[in-house]
DNA sequence: CAGTTGACGGCCC
DNA sequence: GGGGCCGCCAACT
């Protein structure tokens, strides 16, 4: 198991409607320093069509400004197709980040 | 092998 | 409240 991959199994389970900060990936792989790996792994993203990455923004909620297949605009489509707002770029994390049970 | 980069995060000013 | 700097780890050259 690769830092990538688990950093994959994270996203990837990340549910429906919800997003994740890349920190919040970070920490549910292992270790919560690995918030630049996690920007990483997904630019490399090996399995778009698998792999959500459209689902993990910042921590302030803000979108990425470079995507796997598309561009933001195509990830803020993706988003509100879920059901989650975005706003000038940016999404309410107070009511769609992924509720995890992680640091507690 | 060593230096630089990078889809970030947190603290300081 | 906004902007800027440093730190973190792994991958790339």
């Amino acid at each position: 198991m690769n830092t990538f991959e688990r950093i994959y199994e994270q996203v990837k389970k990340i549910p429906y409607g919800r997003v994740a900060s890349y920190g919040q990936i970070a920490a549910l792989a292992g270790n919560r320093r690995w918030s630049r790996v996690v920007g990483y792994a997904l630019h490399v993203n090996p399995d778009p069509d698998h792999i959500p990455c459209y689902r993990v923004v910042t921590k302030d909620g803000k979108l990425s400004e470079a995507f796997a297949f598309g561009g933001i605009n195509r990830q803020e489509g993706l988003l509100e197709a879920e059901g989650v707002k975005v706003t000038d770029g940016c999404v309410d994390m107070n009511r769609f980040r992924w509720e995890t049970p992680w640091i507690g």
